[in-house]
RNA sequence: GCGCCCGUAGCUCAGUGGAUGAGAGCAACGGACUUCGGAUCCGUAGGUCGGAGGUUCGAAUCCUUCCGGGCGCGCCA
């Protein structure tokens, strides 16, 4: 690609002024621009002014003396330096439309890169308690952590989306939604029943316990015992049923895990225990009041932390310390948390206490994201979801559709707040920013059937003289398709897949603008129909590889 | 009280160190089809980038502080 060629370029001007003693050496990273306007060159850098400092030289000569050091280049037509001191690359005509025989070429890998190659990822996302279904609430997660992991295979790394199954026998929550079940089962059963105090009263818990006794039948369940064993017994028994739940919805959301991880194997393959031995032995635990410490303030967080409650419960910050061991122990090079805005106050205990635990606080990587509000026509939606009163995210999506929900939880930096307007959602019309772009796909499938009809070949477009691009707006396109795989790198970088989706409705608008202008299929001219077909058909693939990354469909007809 | 996130056009939000001009969508107003999909396009109007200091060649972007809003602060997860 052109911009790689000139970051060459600029590397090895880098490494000939500091040989021959002009320049200082020193470590810069080079970074490439696109100047504000077109009569400023195709590309720009901005090396002279970063480097000016550590030069100890003005930067305009600066970039005199890099610019005398540029080696010959075919891509290369000139090169200027403007303003305060930046290199503008002026490029060969030609370099954007190999960007389309490129694109043609590459096909679906088309902004595929492999900056990380040789390096497993792991994201682990939603992991909602396995106590009722997904709602609104955790259903930004799914979306966002499946468009990342998206984007990171995008640009080479090898990827695992995972989901952790907070079952654990210490687990709180998860013990009195097994009360709350056993309640319902047994007062469907006709037996003597009580519902804890602060149990879950939705009605999901009556169909559970219904599932339930067709399941497993009356004396199966009603020989469980009303105690704690018994509620974990149920809870367990409840958790088969929800999770088959809760992987439904996340396929009809188009995420598929490679792995369910169940929190109750640490505890059964005595991980847990042998991780409190660690740290025992590491001696940066204590006892107190009954309970075990550990000493995150030598680690950085502001008090210590229970790993051990009294009672002999264990901690989620305990139960996080085996299961990373657990992620390490799978070989993974980096480990990617996905958590909600409930969670974010733990994170600091949570990698004080990875810490101290003798884990590199470099191998994890925790992105909160900020919560969403359902509203109707301005309303707000309101939800409790202990009193049951909650938007299950399946009703979301049967009412507005898979792609909908994507592409609103997507179109939002995850740390803004993000107001989910159902009306908005359900209108299908131009107010509703992913028909659009849809639209700009289903236009353009349109455009190359009708094109077939009249008789073009459309399978064979990279025969097309594509040096017939000349128009404005053509120019502007294929200059988007430049840049494309650049926005990739840099949104995974970013950890920010809701670049995509504004990148979509940009890449629509440019599309549609194009259209307007340029007349694609036009007898009189058969040359430059071929040309325009190919820019037309290269632009279908990259917008179709990009709802792929946002996991938005791009139908061929609407 | 402390911590995290946000504050940019009437509304919803991009942009997080670059240039003279801070951009989109929606809403408003005015235009454009006898031909490839009008679910489209073009134009007009709309801004003390919350306020004040600071850092620097250069700040919406980084730092400090104040103001406003959201979320969280348990031997629950």
């Amino acid at each position: 690609m052109a911009d790689a060629q000139i970051v060459d370029l600029l590397n090895a001007a880098l490494e000939a002024a500091c040989e021959c003693g002009d320049l200082p050496k020193c470590d810069v990273e080079i970074q490439l621009e696109q100047p504000p306007r077109p009569e400023m060159g195709d590309f720009s850098c901005n090396l002279a002014l970063r480097m000016a400092k550590p030069a100890g030289r003005p930067p305009r000569e600066v970039a005199q003396c890099l610019v005398q050091h540029l080696p010959e280049s075919a891509v290369v037509d000139r090169v200027e330096i403007a303003g305060p001191g930046f290199i503008n690359f002026y490029l060969r005509p030609t370099w954007l439309q190999d960007v389309v025989a490129q694109v043609l070429l590459m096909g679906e890998d088309y902004g595929r890169s492999d900056v990380g190659a040789g390096k497993r990822v792991q994201v682990e996302f939603i992991s909602a308690n396995p106590v009722g279904p997904l709602h609104i609430g955790n259903a930004r997660g799914g979306p966002y952590g499946d468009a990342l992991a998206n984007l990171l295979d995008a640009v080479g790394y090898d990827v695992e989306r995972e989901y952790l199954l907070n079952d654990g026998p210490d687990n709180t929550q998860f013990r009195l939604f097994g009360a709350s079940l056993q309640a319902r089962v047994r007062e469907l059963l006709d037996l003597d029943h009580e519902m804890p105090e602060d149990g879950y009263r939705g009605d999901y818990i009556v169909d559970y316990a219904r599932e339930l006794i067709n399941r497993h039948g009356r004396e199966r369940l009603a020989g469980v015992p009303q105690d704690d064993d018994g509620h974990y017994e149920m809870a367990i028994l409840g958790e088969e049923i929800v999770v088959e739940q809760i992987a439904e919805t996340c396929r009809m959301l188009g995420v598929e895990f490679d792995s369910w991880f169940s929190e109750r194997k640490l505890f059964e393959e005595g991980a847990v225990d042998r991780k409190i031995e660690e740290l025992r032995d590491r001696g940066v635990v204590y006892e107190k009041d009954g309970a075990l410490w550990l000493r995150t303030t030598d680690f950085g967080d502001e008090e210590d932390r229970v790993l051990v409650r009294s009672n002999g419960a264990k901690t989620y910050l305990m139960t996080d310390l085996a299961y990373v061991d657990d992620k390490l122990e799978r070989g993974f090079d980096h480990c990617i948390y996905v958590w909600g805005p409930d969670h974010a106050a733990q994170v600091p205990s949570v990698r004080a206490g990875m810490a101290a635990a003798g884990v590199d606080p470099n191998v994890t990587e925790f992105i909160i994201h900020q919560i969403v509000r359902l509203t109707e026509g301005g309303e707000i939606v309101r939800m409790s979801k202990r009193a049951g009163k909650i938007v299950s995210l399946r009703d979301l999506i049967e009412d507005v559709g898979r792609d909908v929900t994507r592409f609103f939880l997507l179109s939002r930096s995850v740390d803004s707040h993000l107001d989910f307007d159902l009306q908005l959602a359900r209108e299908q019309s131009e107010e509703n920013p992913v028909y659009y772009v849809q639209y700009a796909h289903a236009r353009i499938c349109s455009i190359l059937r009708e094109a077939r009809e009249r008789g073009f070949a459309t399978d064979d477009v990279t025969e097309a003289d594509l040096s017939l691009l000349q128009h404005e707006d053509e120019r502007r396109l294929m200059r988007w398709l430049a840049d494309y795989p650049g926005e990739v790198t840099d949104a995974a970088e970013q950890r920010a897949p809701h670049r995509l989706a504004h990148l979509s409705r940009d890449l629509a608008a440019t599309f549609h603008q194009f259209y307007g202008t340029c007349r694609v299929i036009d007898e009189e001219q058969p040359e430059l129909s071929r040309a325009r077909l190919a820019l037309v058909s290269a632009t279908g693939q990259v917008l179709r590889n990009l709802l792929g990354l946002l996991g938005v469909s791009a139908p061929e007809r609407m």
